[in-house]
DNA sequence: TAGAATACCTACTCATGAGTATGATTGAGA
DNA sequence: TCTCAATCATACTCATGAGTAGGTATTCTA
């Protein structure tokens, strides 16, 4: 005699129905979906499948997968409530499971944020490695760069990578994302090194501007999940062409000084 | 008799000492500077004068000030550890009195993160104010406001302002803030549209280099605790600088078709 | 100098949530 | 069919931290 498997309901066991005023005011939005491989798929809001334990009952089998999907649900509920807000029993809600089931994949809840991080990453470090070689001037390889870069925090995985911060975790953790996200910041200033060598990027300090253009794409983050009239990509290709171009104009006779004083009055708006 | 206000190592009072792996690896950092009025005094980091109640006994006085002081406290204790990671006992043993006090200032924890969102915000609130009436470009006015922007972003209170999520709040407290947040947005866009119209900005999508300018600026807030080799002002300034200009050179003749192409062998770095 | 506020503390309650002990079920292989 | 390992559930423990009850001390006011 055993249990079986009807979700909820069970004497107390899966928990967390309904709590207090607790957070969480962002809508359902579905399951898992378990196939793809994880390095994020980024595009506009993921294709809501189902949780591979709903779909098939074979264990022993799809292990990766099975990992996979709860790092991805994580990724999910990190997005839609922060990670502080994010309960394991949640994650193992979503994914029709129970919390030991969540623990018998990932080791415990900072590893899973760390998972996230790494599969938010990847597709950047990726961009690094296939820009390298380009027969292009840094500008360009840096544009590249940028545009994937936007494209993965845009991703499901953004949140994760962009907000994984070294004050939710262990100072061993911590001192290891600072590495990653260092390696990818010396990566940009290089580029901008080289692209002002080159002659492709306008003179300027290094590590500022790498600072303001991160800045703007990781701030993609905080409000992509709100606004999702643009694609990741589209939204990437906006900045680099606002990076690119600056707010000065650059039609001939710097028409800043041509432009009208404004009136010292103060009319109505 | 009364237990006297000697500090710590009650039975079990005022708690938290000695905690477990506990996060919270940042310095101590000085405690209180109760004096100078709350809407932020910039600068680099902010001296570390004492707590008020230290300072004075006189009770029934400086109720403000005591507020102030709490407030600000709780702004470098989120600036440090988090918002979820500060506790008000944190906060409390920082300004060496216990928790009931701190619940005598505020009402709860999302209004001290509240409070400490306004007074972030309130220096670029007044920006917009002061640059109304001035009879410059808009890019000239936008620029202004960006800089004080900064400037707010990288004080003791940017964290706060920042990082204040509807994800940590509740939904009315969420809704007030992004009110407020979107004000915001909606000024810089008006004089970017403002900037467009009159020349003194080139023609673009003013959402998109809105959330690029702001994204940008917002993300000091990120790595500003690490690293304060300048000012809040410098910053600012080199950031109006590189928005300004933008990546690609000016000088005549677009430099970027004159930059050599990258050799394809890979040479070691 | 007796209330009345004001300001602050001790000592709680109570919900949450991370993480675990232990056992049941199932499929694969011997 | 028996065993073993993989997989997953029930039902806990335990620490934390927000918030409160109720009291004490201090200063102001009448």
């Amino acid at each position: 005699m055993h249990a079986g498997r009807c979700c909820g309901s069970l004497g107390r066991g899966l928990a967390a129905r309904g709590r207090r005023v607790r957070r969480g005011y962002h809508t359902p939005g579905g399951r898992m979906s378990g196939r793809r491989p994880l390095p994020l798929a980024a595009g506009k809001r993921p294709p809501a499948s189902d949780s591979p334990w709903r779909a098939s009952r074979e264990r022993r089998r799809d292990r990766e997968i099975k990992r996979e999907a709860v790092i991805r649900a994580a990724a999910r509920a990190f997005n839609r409530k922060g990670y502080h807000n994010t309960s394991l029993d949640d994650i193992a809600a979503t994914l029709e499971v129970t919390k030991p089931t969540v623990y018998y994949y990932v080791s415990n809840k900072e590893q899973l944020l760390f998972q996230c991080f790494l599969a938010g990453l990847e597709p950047i470090r990726a961009a690094f490695r296939e820009v390298q070689d380009l027969a292009l001037p840094a500008r360009a390889r840096l544009n590249a760069v940028l545009r994937h870069y936007g494209t993965a925090v845009a991703s499901e995985f953004g949140w994760s990578m962009v907000r994984a911060e070294d004050q939710d975790l262990s100072p061993a953790m911590s001192r290891h994302i600072k590495t990653l996200k260092s390696e990818i910041d010396q990566g940009i200033r290089r580029l901008i090194r080289e692209g002002v060598q080159d002659g492709s990027i306008a003179p300027c300090d290094p590590k500022m501007t790498a600072f303001a253009l991160a800045g703007a794409l990781n701030w993609i983050a905080h409000w992509y999940r709100e606004d999702q009239s643009l694609t990741g990509a589209e939204i990437a290709e906006a900045f680099v062409t606002i990076f690119e171009g600056g707010l000065r104009p650059r039609s001939a006779s710097q028409s800043a000084t041509r432009a009208p004083l404004r009136r010292r009055v103060r009319i109505a708006r």
